[in-house]
DNA sequence: CAGCTGGATGTGAGCGTTAACATCTCGCTG
DNA sequence: CAGCGAGATGTTAACGCTCACATCCAGCTG
């Protein structure tokens, strides 16, 4: 017999102590696996939960502990294929520590609004908020959050004070340009993503360093904003300089949506990829393999971003001061990527 | 001046209620803007508010009023482009209504997780949950349950007696079909989503009325499990029948990413999108037109399925019985889809 | 066998808030 | 000017739980 059906008054300890013929604190003893309780009287509270179906009121338990075992993610954009992906990883590991994961998903990615998510958060009484964002002022202010909980950002790749997770983007970068470099290209060419963004940035330095470390001329940067379109406005002026005979075989994109767009691009103008130039992308979507033609990328491990910004939380929580590894990306090559056309040979597709 | 700094004790209503000369109750109806309470009073209780930087203890008030002012969103795979914009739509309008939202994502979409899910963010005290899934066991799950609060479903497109908000999937599949025919194609071969997904059904369901309303000859569906993998390997097969000669003009593919395979597959097996055959997708991803070529697709307002999502919670929470409309979807006619070859025109690219 | 120790259990208080009710003070009306 | 109603405020009691402490009952030791 499960719940007495329509008895509208929900179950409280008590009703659970009621039927098992101990006190309320008994009962709570055996719902928080304490010890010193007599085997024989935990199984018969177990059983009465069992039948009662009850389940306590994590409210009360807050109001009084503290803490809701609830970890806070603010976020911006988890429309994008990494965000969503790394809490997916946070939140199954949040769940298998015992944690719910309660979101605020900021439209912008302003201080304001990062200290007020927070605000809201710390209201809510949750254990500690977890930040998925890489934009400057958010990292901002961040850094100049006096919350009473931990705060650790996850994917924010910079040196902070405020403990973190992140993949390695530079090294992730300079996979890529050395994949390049190494098949033959005299330089690469970066499309990198906004300004504002510490990924960006670092992809950028990776870029640099390797081509410089391997003494190869270091082309300007050239902007997108992370989305195809534009990596597509990108591509214009790219197939314009080539066109116009400037020396361009090899471009290193900050993401695969913008390779995306670039690739529409060059298609249409008639530039063969890799033919006439090669293209690595950055994040290895599920649909990279599928671009026309497959995308080399470098791939990052979100899920195991979130998991990794669990563990930061939990030791937090425990006060232990663990400083985590980045996570390593992978280049998985496709076939984008291919030597330098020796011969300019005409292969396009007319 | 902010906050004691380092006051350990957090500030509670007393506090503010001394400050103010007021007693805790006062401070209590200004917090929730109740009548009764004379100007200045209010003015100087909100000053102490803010001069001290107090914010109410959520857990307390949940206790007592026994609402968190949360929702629980339940969803599988939000790494899919349509839940993660589903649940930004959802999530914003939330936040603009008072509402927190708290998450779960399911590993599987068995009726036991979903259980035990809704199981708890009832002992979480949520106001209502939203179901974010169309697999046939969830819905199962979602029809069975007997919550004590509001659980509506969001995107199952069913007639079930559970209240739902959903985008019009049938109507999306006449649309793409209609199209293909007006282009002149003899019929329109169908790639659909997984057999337990009530989405992938309505699809097949609006793709044959409207074949049949057409007189045209209903093909065998074809089956993929909306990943880019699953297009790619029915493109295989498709391209070898094509080869044997099989009159197959334009497909239509329930969703874009399986069309992103299949288009991978057509590429490599040098045939032409849209000269030898025309091709629709569905969901319109931002992806979709920087595809090669551009992909003709359904968009669906996911955004807007988050809103009404909440909009329906609302309505549920206030006791009023509200049937929301399907959101209607709509056809993006790009360079994917084009008439039938009239003579095959060895338009390829060798 | 008194006296102790420690495991098993119960009792009471209090977490910070809201709801219900009590009170107090005006400004009217008759 | 007594009396009354309504608005403004205060007082008290929950809400359901955990924590600190009290109690009880063995089973020991000396």
């Amino acid at each position: 017999m499960q719940a007495e059906a329509a008895t509208a008054r929900p179950l409280v300890m008590a009703d659970v102590a009621a039927r098992a013929g101990v006190s309320h604190q008994t009962v709570s003893r055996v719902v928080n696996g304490h010890h010193s309780v007599a085997p024989d009287t935990r199984e018969r509270v177990q059983r009465a939960i069992a039948e009662l179906g009850y389940r306590p009121n994590l409210a009360a338990r807050a109001l009084v502990t503290g803490s809701t075992r609830t970890i806070g993610l603010v976020t911006v954009k988890i429309n994008q294929y990494g965000p969503a992906q790394t809490m997916l990883g946070l939140e199954s590991a949040a769940r298998a520590a015992g944690y719910s994961v309660s979101i605020s998903i900021l439209d912008e990615a302003t201080a304001a609004a990062m200290r007020d998510a927070v605000d809201r958060f710390v209201a809510q009484s949750v254990d500690a908020v977890v930040a998925l964002t890489t934009y400057d002022d958010a990292a901002e202010a961040l850094r100049s959050l006096d919350a009473p909980v931990p705060v650790v950002a996850v994917q924010v790749g910079g040196a902070d004070d405020r403990p973190a997770v992140g993949v390695d983007q530079e090294t992730g970068a300079r996979l890529a340009t050395r994949h390049l470099l190494e098949l033959g290209h005299r330089t690469v060419h970066h499309v990198a993503g906004p300004a504002d963004s510490q990924e960006a940035r670092a992809r950028i330095a990776g870029w640099r360093s390797e081509l410089e470390a391997a003494g190869a001329p270091v082309p300007a940067v050239m902007r997108g904003d992370w989305t195809p379109s534009s990596g597509h406005a990108v591509g214009r002026e790219l197939a314009a300089r080539m066109r116009a005979g400037e020396d361009v075989t090899a471009v290193f994109l900050a993401n695969d949506q913008m390779a995306l767009g670039l690739l529409s691009v060059l298609h249409d103008e008639g530039l063969a990829v890799p033919g006439d130039v090669s293209l690595v992308g950055f994040d290895d979507l599920p649909e990279a393999p599928y671009f026309t033609p497959p995308l080399t990328s470098v791939r990052q491990d979100f899920a195991e971003l979130g998991r990794r910004g669990v563990q930061l939380v939990l030791a937090r929580l425990n006060g232990e001061d663990l400083h985590p590894d980045a996570v390593p990306p992978a280049l998985i090559v496709r076939a984008s990527t291919g030597p330098p056309p020796g011969v300019p040979a005409p292969r396009t597709c007319a």
